[in-house]
DNA sequence: CTAGCACCTATAGCGTTGCTATATGAACTG
DNA sequence: CAGTTCATATAGCAACGCTATAGGTGCTAG
């Protein structure tokens, strides 16, 4: 069994890298393993990536990459905080059916190594919880939710991963994803005062107005009057009490 | 610089690779660098481990007791809610101390390695929120919230540790944390009818019933009434609208 | 068509790793 | 004091990540 073809032996080598990681259940996977499967001989491994890290590296990269795809393969419903739901769920998809790679992503996280991931990921939810702040659903500024959700997706997925697989039960998932994102929702028909969750409607409309100007890229105000009052709504919007 | 004293070899063999663990940035440890620092020769740490990752399974019981006792040393406050945040508190501030331990713990957590340590810190969890469910303080099944808010309690610690020590921002675990447990919290001064949650005072009242009961050991039913009794319970208080 | 030049790959082997077959010393038991 | 058990040490094996060196391949230049 060996991975020839035609495909050139880089390919080769991060093909039979990831197959190897996938199937080794935690195992350490060896250099001689991949170059074996790969039909190739251990320098041009060392070549190519420079190290077995490298190579990993690559893997993973490869992997984030369909992670993302599937993150912005659904059509955008309408309904930011259904997307979000489903961006959730995607994520947990992913980790369950690749659970090596996603160890190796997101459990194995050092500041050294590679936190890019990490900011990639956020960036993602935080591009679809400014469409909801600008809707006017959003509780706290979408960057601090974002990494919130984001937290809380990777815990529970990892939890998850930890389960055997038959006794894994995905309510836990459906449980924390519906409490975080109706921890940072505003409530869509509360009165003018303060909401259940204690913040005033001003709040969640500074924040609204907060998203929407910086997706409009509105050009009214100069950006130092821009820069000042974007720092105003700040203090606004993360003011305790409002 | 060697570790060398009155202590019995095995015990030096434990320090020596905690103190490796906790030094070596994700870099790996050899056998050989614990045995030297230990004062003692190879076939000595695999009498008594049996095994490398033996010794690190010893390494993180260890370091799991140091976490429980953390868990259990403050005075309960009377506020059950009020002690699970201190809990959270103390979980994120554990994995801060000794990074490499916690992800030893719970990064790389696989089902044919350790889940046991997950169940034991979920156990502890649930101890404390059987508290706030018999005081009616709780909106869901003390067992699934216990599991819900570890869960994000460990996708916080994680983002926290792969983020550079200077640039660490708490604010996402104290966000993080009051958005699970205000999730999962009934309202404290809600009418009789539906609350913030859209869970009913009867579900409320059958979870803090439910807890109270298997607190208590009341022995008022027979065993097979009470499992029935309980059954019932745990429907109603997990039907959706109540 | 050939010379030269990058580029890619292979042979062979270095130092280190986790681990062990075997032997030696110390401490108790009869 | 003989016998047994436990704990440690010497020496070395197979496998590991990695590399110094060299050989083949496909280009463009003359």
């Amino acid at each position: 069994m060996s991975l020839d073809g035609q495909l050139p032996p880089k390919m080769r080598l991060l093909r039979a890298a990831a197959e190897l990681l996938a199937n080794s259940a935690g195992a350490p996977v060896s250099t001689r393993q991949i170059t074996q499967l790969a039909g190739v001989s251990a320098p041009t491994l060392y070549h190519h990536f420079g190290d077995k890290e490298g190579l990993f590296d690559a893997v993973v990269a490869a992997g984030f990459e369909e992670y993302v795809a599937g993150e912005r393969d659904f059509a955008p419903s309408g309904q930011p905080l259904e997307d979000i739901r489903r961006m959730w769920d995607n994520h947990v998809q992913f980790g369950l059916n690749q659970p090596e790679l996603y160890l190796v992503m997101f459990g194995n996280i050092r500041p050294e190594s590679r936190p890019a991931i990490v900011a990639d990921a956020e960036a993602l939810m935080e591009e679809m919880l400014n469409k909801a702040a600008a809707a006017g659903q959003l509780n706290v500024q979408p960057r601090e939710a974002a990494r919130s959700i984001l937290a809380a997706n990777v815990g529970v997925t990892l939890m998850l991963i930890a389960e055997p697989a038959t006794e894994r039960n995905l309510e836990l998932s459906t449980m924390t994803r519906d409490a975080m994102i109706f921890a940072v929702s505003a409530e869509p028909a509360s009165g003018p005062a303060t909401g259940g969750t204690g913040k005033s409607s001003v709040v969640v409309a500074a924040i609204a107005l907060n998203a929407a100007l910086q997706a409009s890229h509105s050009d009214q105000l100069s950006s130092s009057e821009l820069k000042l009052f974007l720092e105003w709504l700040h203090r606004i919007s993360t003011s305790p009490a409002g």
